[in-house]
DNA sequence: TTTAAATTTGACCGTTTGGTTAAACTAATA
DNA sequence: TATTAGTTTAACCAAACGGTCAAATTTAAA
C-alpha cells in the first residue's frame, strides 16, 4: 500500500500530527489539516467529529510517546549505571526522531493541565519504577546518598531541555549549523549518563 | 501611583502579559486583555497598532528575563563552583518568581525561529562568558575535562525543565501537592550546584 | 444491473476575530 | 472661556473560523 493510498482516517491523522506539532491547539486551521491530507475539509468532521477531538486524538499519541516506556531495562537486573545509559540513549533516540513532541506536550499540558491527570492514569503510567529502582542502589550503598526524584528529573531535563531550546542553543552555540547541533545531540548519549554517573558514584 | 491609578500603557501591558504568557499568541483574544485591563478594547489598538506589535512588545521584555544575566557574577574572580551555586540560585529564584515564562518563550520561539536570530544579535546577548569560564577552570585543571557546552546546557536544563514540565511532575510524584511541588523546586537550588560539582571535581 | 450504504464534495451558516471609525470625553493651553 | 490636542468609548466591519448539510460520487452487497 503506498502512501498515497492510505486509509483516509490514516491520512488525517499524519496530518493533523504534523500540523498540531508545529503550531498547537490554537493556531491550527482545520482548512490546514485539510490541504495538508489532501481532502475536503468537511471530511475531516466525518471523521473526527470537531477540532477537539481530532486533537485529542493527535495528542493522546504524542503524550504517549512522550512517556518514556522504560519498564523493561529498568526492571531486568542490569547494573544500575548501565540502566541509565540505556535510559539516556533509547530516549535521546526518540526524541531525535520526534524532535517537536517535547515541546508541544509540554505546551498544551500546560495550557490546559486538568486533562492530563485523567488521562494519566487511563495510561499505565508508573514512574515509580524508576525511583524505586534508584533508592534501591542507595540503599544498598552503591551511589551517594541523593534523592531519586532529583536524580530522574536531572536525567530528564539533560535529555530534554536541548530540544526544547533548540534555535536559542543552535543560535547561540553553533552559529545556526543543524549538522554541528545534531552532532552535539549525539554526542550528549554518552555525555549524559557519564555526567551523572560521575556524580552519583562512589569515590 | 496606586495600582489603579497606573498609565494606560503599563496596565495593558501588564495585562497582555499575563494573557499572553498564560494562553500564547494564538490563544490568546485582544477582548480578554481588555477585560483583565479594566479597558476598552480599541485602546489596544491605540496604544499598540496590532496585536503582532503588542505581543512583540510583551515578548521581548519575557525573552530578556528568561536569557540569565550573570556577566557580573560570572566574569568576577570568585571561586568557579561558587560561581555555578550563585548562577543556578539567581536562575531559580527568578522562575519562582516567573514561573510561566519559560513554556511561554521556548513555545513562541519554536514556532517562530527567524524572528529569535536578529532579536538575539539586537540584545547584548554573550553566551561565550560563561562557556569560557568553564574553558579556563579546565585548562587550569581545576575541574575534569568535560565540554563547556554540554556543561552549561546540562545546568540550564535541570534549572529550567521542572517548570515546563511542572504539571506532569507535580501530579506524578507530587500528587498534586503544590507545597511539596515548590518545596521540592527550592531544593533544587542546592541539589543542583551539589550534583554538577560531584560530577566534575577532581577527585 | 439494481440498490443501498459509505464516502467525498462544495456551497453555505452563524459566530468570533482583529481591526476601524467617528463621536464623546478630558485636560491643558492661550 | 474658547480652542485644541490627547484619550476613551461604542458601534461597526470584513475576513476567517469551526462546523453543517444536501447533493454527488464511489463502493459493495443483492
Amino acid at each position: 500500500m503506498s502512501k498515497i493510498d492510505l486509509k483516509t482516517e490514516t491520512k488525517i491523522l499524519n496530518a493533523a500530527k504534523k500540523v498540531f506539532v508545529r503550531k498547537g491547539l490554537d493556531g491550527t486551521r482545520m482548512q490546514e489539516i485539510a490541504d495538508e491530507a489532501g481532502i475536503n475539509k468537511s471530511l475531516l468532521h466525518y471523521y473526527f467529529r470537531s477540532k477537539e477531538k481530532l486533537f485529542e486524538a493527535v495528542f493522546n499519541e504524542a503524550f504517549r510517546q512522550f512517556i518514556p516506556k522504560v519498564s523493561e531495562a529498568i526492571e531486568s537486573d542490569i547494573p544500575f549505571f548501565r540502566k541509565i545509559e540505556i535510559f539516556v540513549d533509547t530516549y535521546i533516540s526518540m526524541l531525535i526522531n520526534n524532535p517537536h513532541i517535547p515541546i508541544f506536550v509540554l505546551h498544551e499540558i500546560n495550557r490546559n493541565p486538568d486533562k492530563l491527570i485523567s488521562f494519566m492514569q487511563s495510561q499505565g503510567l508508573r514512574p515509580e519504577i524508576l525511583l524505586k529502582s534508584a533508592m534501591k542502589e542507595i540503599e544498598q550503598k552503591r551511589i551517594i546518598n541523593i534523592d531519586p526524584r532529583h536524580l530522574v528529573i536531572n536525567m530528564l531535563g539533560m535529555c530534554i531541555f536541548p530540544f526544547i531550546a533548540k534555535p536559542i542553543l543552535k543560535g547561540v552555540i553553533f552559529n545556526n549549523n543543524e549538522k554541528a547541533f545534531m552532532n552535539f545531540i549525539q554526542e550528549r548519549k554518552k555525555e549524559i549518563p557519564k555526567f551523572i554517573i560521575n556524580s552519583i558514584k562512589k569515590k
